[in-house]
DNA sequence: TCTGTTTGACCTCTT
DNA sequence: CAAGAGGTCAAACAG
């Protein structure tokens, strides 16, 4: 190891930027040069519009990609695993719906008799959304810049919860850039119409075809994992779904992707069913798609731009090949000694938190391939390996810099002490320059280039450039200095997380961006909490 | 008979 | 190299 820093990244004030308005999360992202592969949808999720439309409350372009870092992130909560229809099972039927964790009592109270006279037969519960879309997205939307891409893209916990309903019932147009989730996605989604579908019609699909091949008790769960496959010939799609013991979906598992239409014909009567529900549309034929996740104690929108796989499959399948999308909607807080890994057959793995736990935390990733691009930093990453290490319950995710030859390497964790820091560790020391992002000529490095700071995407940051940086979570010292030889910790992150900050930091050189962190406020709070 | 599930054994990978 | 864990296989089983 030549080298190795940390620089930490504390989401705790991330509402004073980028979180305010949309105009702020665009402006700050979709200049970016956003990789392809970050606008291509999990494979093979076909699309079900949710009655929560995220298109309603967000109206991202089709340009906004940040399907990766959405659903990658370990912050990304789906708390609400009881929504999910279990696509192999009727577990739908015996699942019980309780988002009391979502507000408050006397809400829920008073929205379970409405509920109860909805669906006297169930037990689902829910909310009238009590604020308007755009009060939502506005307290809803937190963006975090974050050395792992996986958290780029964030949203804050919502001023106050069960502003996200399933009871917003958008109309189709709504969905105009809302497309491809996974069954199971689809089904938490449509919380409401799913529920009167599976009441309706207990069983549906995805449009797809599974075969179970396996089923394992994992480490550390009680719950039983299952292996599916894609029945269609030659198709490498598999997913491995997890559920508790009562049945209700913790976690789901895309790995690779499909490389055939969705089957026209599909009404299979199989256990394998996925639950589609009848509002839903199966084909929108739009490209652009929006991830949306119920989060149930802490209601939250994941959106991402990303392909539907029947109307873009030629160009997914171009770039499924070199990429990898890995959707994971699970509460890291949560995450704990009983996270459990997974592992692709590209060497990905990670470890996800267990839904054994007190909040259950379901969560939808898809992996593809193996590369994944974090700009953050300028460089380009491969995710290798995940794992909790000891000593800290929340996992770690390691990369590799992709450049040939260069042996730099990074993982990236949550503090245990607070688990909206996040710590990178850079190893290593890189061997070649910034390589300039997908489509951007116009990238600077600030941390070693005199020329102008021009940035088409944040400004990276260059452990690269430092040697003998530590992975101390120590912010005794200066908050970044680059040029130091010897061991230091700064809190780049969460100088990132400041939101608009971000950029002009960035842009700077090191001692001005250090200057600029000591004088913001935020960070001296946070330096003077921390230390 | 067919199709899909179950489940113990085996394989592969990581530590 | 061994142990442990996850992933996969495939025979047996069920509907």
């Amino acid at each position: 190891m030549d080298s190795s820093f940390t620089h930490h990244n504390n989401t705790n004030n991330n509402n004073n930027s980028s979180s305010n308005n949309m105009s702020t999360f665009y402006d700050d992202h979709t200049t970016l040069d956003v990789p392809k592969f970050k606008s291509f949808s999990p494979p093979s999720l076909p699309f079900t519009p949710s009655p929560i439309s995220p298109s309603s409350f967000l109206a991202f372009s089709s340009s906004f990609s940040p399907t990766h870092e959405f659903l990658n992130s370990p912050n990304l909560f789906l708390n609400s695993p009881n929504i999910f229809a279990s696509p192999t099972s009727d577990a739908f039927s015996d699942q019980s719906f309780n988002w009391r964790n979502s507000y408050g009592e006397d809400q829920q109270q008073q929205h379970n008799k409405e509920e109860e006279k909805s669906y006297p037969d169930f037990t689902f519960q829910t909310q009238t959304n009590p604020e308007p879309p755009s009060q939502f997205s506005s307290t809803m939307f937190q963006m975090k810049e974050q050395q792992n891409k996986q958290d780029m893209w964030k949203f804050s916990e919502p001023t106050k919860q069960g502003d996200f309903t399933s009871e917003r019932a958008p109309t189709k147009s709504e969905y105009t850039s809302t497309q491809n989730f996974s069954s199971e996605m689809q089904s938490n989604l449509n919380c409401t119409n799913a529920f009167q579908s599976v009441r309706q019609q207990r069983k549906s699909e995805d449009g797809y075809n599974w075969r179970k091949y396996g089923q394992k008790q994992v480490k550390g769960s009680e719950n039983p994992r299952s292996y599916y496959k894609c029945t269609h010939p030659n198709c490498s799609m598999r997913k491995k779904v997890e559920r508790c013991l009562d049945g209700q979906i913790t976690e789901i598992v895309y790995k690779g992707s499909h490389n055939h239409p969705k089957p026209q014909s599909n009404r299979r009567t199989s256990s394998q069913q996925m639950h589609q529900p009848s509002s839903s549309c199966t084909n929108s034929g739009i490209s652009d798609q929006s991830v949306v996740t119920l989060l149930g104690n802490n209601p939250k929108i994941e959106t991402a731009s990303i392909k539907d796989d029947s109307s873009a499959s030629a160009e997914e399948e171009e770039f499924e090949q070199t990429s990898q999308t890995s959707y994971s909607e699970g509460n890291e807080v949560e995450l704990g000694p009983d996270a459990k890994r997974l592992k692709g057959e590209n060497g990905n793995e990670g470890y996800y938190a267990s839904g054994s736990r007190t909040v259950r935390e379901p969560r939808v990733v898809v992996q593809t391939t193996s590369e994944i691009d974090i700009l953050d930093d300028g460089y380009r990453w491969r995710k290798y390996g995940q794992k909790v290490v000891k000593g800290n319950p929340n996992a770690r995710s390691y990369y590799k810099c992709t450049a040939p030859s260069c042996s730099v390497r990074k993982h990236v964790e949550r503090a245990v002490h607070d688990v909206k820091a996040v710590i990178t560790t850079y190893e290593g020391k890189h061997n070649h320059d910034v390589p300039a992002a997908r489509g951007c000529t116009s990238y600077r490095n600030p941390m070693n280039s005199n020329t102008n700071n021009v940035l088409a995407a944040p400004a990276p940051i260059r452990p690269s450039a430092m040697t003998g940086y530590s992975n101390s979570l120590s912010f005794t010292n200066s908050l970044y200095k680059p040029t130091s030889g010897s061991q230091q910790s700064f809190a780049l992150d969460m100088l990132q997380s400041s939101g608009s900050f971000v950029s002009p930091f960035l842009a700077q050189n090191s001692d001005a961006a250090c200057s600029k962190a000591k004088d913001d406020s935020f960070l001296q709070s946070f330096v003077s909490k921390n230390c």
